[in-house]
DNA sequence: TCCTTACATTGATGTAGGTCAATATTTCTA
DNA sequence: TAGAAATATTGACCTACATCAATGTAAGGA
């Protein structure tokens, strides 16, 4: 269905970093060409090997994008939040991922069709620079997600994982976006391992949990100092 | 200086995928505002907390790209070839990098600033659209890394490697890119496990190896095997 | 508000691979 | 082509963390 609210802010193109610097009437028009779909908790929205035809951006909700070995291990690559994008190789490559992408809540996705996107990046060469501009953000992470696995023991990468989420959520009273497990195979470890580390930094009194999913940083000096651990 | 060689060919911009669909006279405008540099075995391009003010493109030669941690201990994030660029994050943000560029040996950059460059995107949106090509696919290459990382045990991942080197030097007696110790480092171990690791395949048959950086592989098969072994 | 199911914790145990240190080999330079 | 410097190998030892399994806790649908 095509996306044509009549108020502008709830267009999800408006919320999207690479569109939201555009005129009102070209943000309508970019919505015409979108289609919708919404899909719930647990949904998958591409498998690995799927044909990849669209660039997927996330309206509402949350998604995470995780590679499946073999084994059934999963690796979680990253969790996205609303205005950030994914299935942009299609856009350029003719590969085929070997990735998936699954809803983690009600989530509202916002499709544009790889054709259309190529269109619109030759009208509007200012939409490419705002992609790049996300993509060396991403690579940026990437590149640190690397450091740390092969050199910060897990201890160091919870701790800089805490501080992160402090960071970006303004807050010393946390909310974990996902669960332990998925939060583990993000971080390159096991649920176990989480486990066992926050309780310790529970019992010497740097952070308290509350529930599955509540943290409160109270000791936010000692955290840093456990990042910069290293092996 | 600029480069303005009177042979094409002989222009780093030819080589270059991002530049080399332009036509002859806009490639010699590009020369133009480009700059030279030669570096050697050893030399810092450019280091964490520089200022970012240019893209940097490897003309001849190699060039590594590592994080450096307190400890000494460094994580080698990607070897680049002839035609790859770096320093790009400098294009579109206003971070400076927390990585170093060494040349790996004797090595001629070719730089761009980054108004220029801004520019010449602007003016060429097909060279935007080759960026994010490169970029794509680096990021591709990035996840994969991750996941091997934290899925695959050190065996796995250097039969991957060797194999993936197998294919991009199209024979089976490949020359490693660098030396085990900086191997190591990108694949998240040590020289010592990847010696060890090296010696077993060679006693079991599955490779040679001559000299310090000579490997021969003579059974594809197994290695395949290993290379999906997951921990 | 119960109850089910998903999620998390805790304990016991094994091992891959890191570290340190001594030695060997290769490669480059003069 | 020797000889120094850079790289790599090998061995002994140790620990962080994975794994398996049992138990405990929380959250959301009916």
């Amino acid at each position: 269905m095509a996306c044509n609210h009549p108020n502008v802010s709830q267009l999800c193109v408006a919320k999207v970093p690479f569109f939201n610097h555009l005129a009102i009437d070209e943000m309508v028009k970019i919505a015409e060409i979108s289609k919708h779909h919404t899909y719930v908790k647990g949904d998958i929205i591409y498998q690995a090997w799927d044909p990849l035809e669209y660039l997927y951006i996330v309206h509402i909700g949350r998604v995470k994008i995780y590679q499946l070995f073999e084994s059934g291990k999963e690796q979680v690559l990253r969790i996205l939040e609303p205005g950030e994008f994914f299935g942009e190789l299609a856009l350029f490559t003719e590969k085929t991922l070997e990735t998936y992408a699954e809803a983690l809540e009600k989530t509202n996705i916002c499709m544009i069709h790889r054709d259309k996107m190529q269109q619109l990046m030759k009208e509007y060469p200012t939409i490419a620079l705002k992609i790049l501009e996300q993509f060396s953000q991403r690579l940026d992470a990437a590149d640190k997600l690397i450091g740390e696995l092969s050199v910060k023991d897990v201890e160091a990468r919870i701790a800089s994982y805490l501080l992160d989420l402090m960071d970006k959520q303004q807050s010393t009273n946390i909310i974990l976006p996902v669960t332990k497990r998925d939060l583990a195979s993000y971080l390159g470890t096991t649920q176990e391992t989480i486990s066992r580390r926050m309780t310790k930094f529970q019992k010497q009194g740097i952070i308290k949990q509350e529930g599955h999913r509540k943290v409160s940083i109270f000791d936010v000096e000692t955290l840093q100092a456990i990042s910069l651990e290293e092996m």
